[in-house]
DNA sequence: TCTAAAAACAGGAATGGTTACTGATCACCA
DNA sequence: TGGTGATCAGTAACCATTCCTGTTTTTAGA
């Protein structure tokens, strides 16, 4: 997604495209993977040490909201945002926290199901996959 | 499942079945759903006011790690805990809060595909499903 | 370009669920 | 019945996240 992208989306909602929402766009892409707030704070920091863990929190509010970025929450750890907002699987390793994605499996047909078997209106649906990573699974 | 069996479970791991655990298990039993930790608390207190919160948490963990309770986990909400330990759905609502359960889906097939698809060792998956419930779509 | 109003921000305090700690109490068995 | 380890009550601490307040930046209109 490019820059004139985002600042349109940002645009349809009323925002806009401060350089503290830019900031956090890069750190998310330098994290390549599936940082947490704490993790993109660190990152932006690095260039512009005023920003404030509010901000990044409320900037990464804001991106998710216009779709932007995308996030996942697993119990008893902080959530993660992530630069794909395709619906997509996300592995997160118990151990040492590393989150990948799992390519190859479609939920569509559980959504589906889940609709037709409950009188609540489904508003959302995600699947909470924890494990084991390679890495961690050799020193064990 | 009956005290006896429970008992067991607790022996099984070197837990004994103690009146504050048998408290939590009756109060999860009264509550007759997907009640909280804090839920669970405030039921124990009518009989018992002098049992603790952290009391309650502890039971409940040392519960579920023996297998007699099961706990799911939503964002921006407390834990909910149950007494139906068989993979299953659960629904949250978004607007109060209530659990119910999804009958109907099979996960089975979905938690193969990823189990082929990630070379994680695959320790836990569940589906976080949220919407209105009935009630609250009511006055919506 | 200048100015008032709105939006966003930095810094720090507060929140809420949960866990950790500590001294007291309890349960089990020799 | 006494010793020993498990469990408990009470409370402090923790951590991710949100809230609040005064300040800075951006935006729109004259
Ligand atoms: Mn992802
Ligand atoms: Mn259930
Ligand atoms: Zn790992
Ligand atoms: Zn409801």
């Amino acid at each position: 997604m490019f820059v004139p992208d985002i600042r349109e989306k940002l645009r349809g909602s009323g925002y806009t495209l401060t350089s503290q929402r830019r900031a956090v766009l890069e750190a998310l892409l330098r994290a390549k993977g599936h940082p947490s707030a704490e993790d993109v704070y660190l990152i932006v920091k690095r260039e512009n040490p005023r920003v404030a863990l509010g901000t990044v929190y409320q900037a990464l509010s804001v991106l998710e909201e216009v779709g932007v970025i995308g996030s996942k929450h697993w119990a008893e750890s902080p959530t993660r945002y992530d630069l794909n907002v395709e619906p997509h699987l996300d592995i997160r390793c118990i151990r040492c926290g590393e989150v990948s994605e799992v390519p190859g499996v479609a939920l569509g047909a559980v959504e589906e199901q889940i609709r037709d078997n409950t009188p609540y209106r489904v508003t959302h649906s995600a699947m909470v996959v924890e494990g084991l990573c390679p890495a961690c699974l050799d020193g064990e």
